[in-house]
DNA sequence: CCTCGGGCTCTACTTACTTCA
DNA sequence: CTTGAAGTAAGTAGAGCCCGA
């Protein structure tokens, strides 16, 4: 609720080709000023200092370049705090397996500073029910920020943000990963909003063509009212408006058009794109690629 | 070199909880 | 005070990749 997309800047990459409309919808948060990216990057490097030669070259194939955020060394082992405000109880074997780090952390979590803010803390963990932590403003905003400039984190940089942030790695870990998922949704919303209107616009220049359609066979149904009553007719296509005109005068439909228009009766093919709005160039998106 | 199993992380989906109108 | 919707932290399942045996 609190981000919502204040923090998320939408954005929208696209090409449609006639045969091919290759869409690109980059919902990365926007890097709106050099003195926030100053901010990002120096949150980033206090974070990870050190270089980390064996990452996750995952991360790299996915166009996410982590390597260029090393870790710190001693982030490995996390100094966890015991909190008696425990809320994380059903904790999957699983998970436990596949964490160690985290493991050992929720045996002994540190205080999840969420019950800074939130004081009420559930009436003290007081049993195995799944309660649910709210991160702090602070926390939310550090990982934001991290998650500008990388949306994936290596084991390493997890355990110092973590640590930073006094949270579980776990923590981070799924923070980034429902992060991933928001942003993804976001980029989902304007892609159906854009075919949306892509799907209307066609919609419309179909109904447009076969009114034409009609009014082209109308005309030929008709020659000899037409070769009596007219001049011969040429069909052509205003290169302004690109309506067919079966004027013989001038390709364009109106005067205005005639002004405008150098080229006599050239085609024009129709783009149900043109009335959508240009493209907008951003970054790429920075979601993992699938893998293959 | 190939195979296999373990470990890890990912996405997608779901659940449970919190917040707010 | 209750309620429903929205947001979000966390759990789960399945898949892919990497690495060592």
């Amino acid at each position: 609720m609190g981000e919502k997309d204040d923090g998320l800047g939408l954005s929208l990459s696209l090409a449609c080709g006639q045969n091919q409309p290759s869409l690109k919808l980059n919902l990365m948060p926007l890097a709106s000023s050099s003195m926030q990216n100053l901010q990002q990057r120096n949150i980033w490097n206090e974070l990870f200092q050190s270089s980390d030669r064996k990452l996750d070259t995952r991360l790299v194939h996915g166009g996410i370049d982590v390597n260029q955020a090393p870790a710190t060394a001693e982030c490995e082992e996390e100094g966890g705090v015991s909190s008696p405000n425990s809320t994380v109880s059903s904790i999957s074997g699983k998970r436990n397996e596949r964490d160690p780090v985290g493991d050992e952390i929720d045996a002994e979590r540190p205080s999840c500073s969420p019950s800074s803010d939130d004081e009420d803390g559930g009436g003290g963990g007081d049993d195995a029910s799944r309660k649910k932590l709210r991160l702090s403003k602070e926390q939310s905003l550090v990982l934001e920020e991290t998650f500008k400039e990388h949306s994936t984190l290596n084991p390493k940089q997890k355990s110092a943000l973590a640590m930073k942030l006094n949270l579980r790695p776990r923590q981070v870990e799924v923070w980034f990963q429902n992060r991933r998922a928001r942003t993804k949704l976001k980029q989902t919303e304007v892609d159906c909003e854009y075919l949306k209107r892509c799907c209307d616009n066609l919609t419309e220049e179909n109904r447009r063509l076969q009114k034409e359609v009609q009014e082209l066979r109308a005309l030929k149904l008709s020659p000899q009212l037409n070769m009596h009553n007219n001049p011969p007719t040429t069909l052509t296509m205003c290169p302004s408006c690109e309506r067919v005109s079966s004027s013989s005068s001038s390709a364009a439909c109106t005067p205005k058009h005639r002004n405008l228009s150098p080229s006599p009766q050239r085609p024009v093919p129709v783009s149900p794109w043109a009335a959508l709005p240009l493209p907008i160039t951003h970054r790429p998106f920075n979601a993992p690629a699938s893998r293959s």
